[in-house]
DNA sequence: GCCAACGTTGGC
DNA sequence: GCCAACGTTGGC
């Protein structure tokens, strides 16, 4: 069982959305990064436990935490010319782009935010404050350890 | 709204 | 295959 680390911008749909959402379960959809797919599609695994954080907002960081219900399948929205992400250079023979299902495990009392990570040992290292642009990113069992214990 | 970082595109 | 131009992300 891993952790991983999904941004999402709350003006578009937080953790409130998926809360919300029938089964309190959502298809994390729209991902168009070879970096942030190929994790999708080749290591994340259902069962595995997903941070969920906001992104784009003040201030950022760390609102709760989802589990992985369907691992990757064709992600629907690269097929349809009137979604924003349709993909027309996606063969539906070999899809470019894949999605996975995610449900609500808990919102924290109180989020993590950047800055905070910042400053706590043991989150120094994260993928989130080396490499701000990844929508979909590891996250290690001590990296998560720390997470946990700092959300309560 | 600005701007740094960085991924993607396309000419050569 | 290099690299400049361009577009997007995301913190501030």
């Amino acid at each position: 069982m891993a952790y991983w680390l999904f941004k999402t911008e709350p003006d578009v749909f937080s953790i409130e959305d998926l809360v919300n959402s029938p089964k309190s379960t959502t298809r994390w959809d729209g991902i168009r990064n070879y970096q942030a797919r190929n994790f999708l599609r080749d290591q994340v695994k259902k069962g595995d436990q997903v941070f969920i954080y906001h992104s784009q907002c003040k201030p950022p960081g760390i609102v709760g935490l989802a589990k992985v219900t369907v691992t990757a399948y064709p992600d629907p929205a690269q097929f349809e010319p009137d979604n924003k992400y349709f993909d027309e250079r996606s063969n539906p023979e070999d899809p470019r782009w894949v999605a996975v299902d995610v449900q609500h495990v808990r919102t924290f009392k109180e989020a993590l935010s950047l800055p905070q990570i910042k400053q706590i040992p043991g989150l120094q290292q994260m993928v989130l404050l080396r490499q701000g642009r990844l929508s979909i990113q590891p996250v290690t069992d001590a990296e998560a350890k720390v997470i946990l214990a700092a959300a309560g």
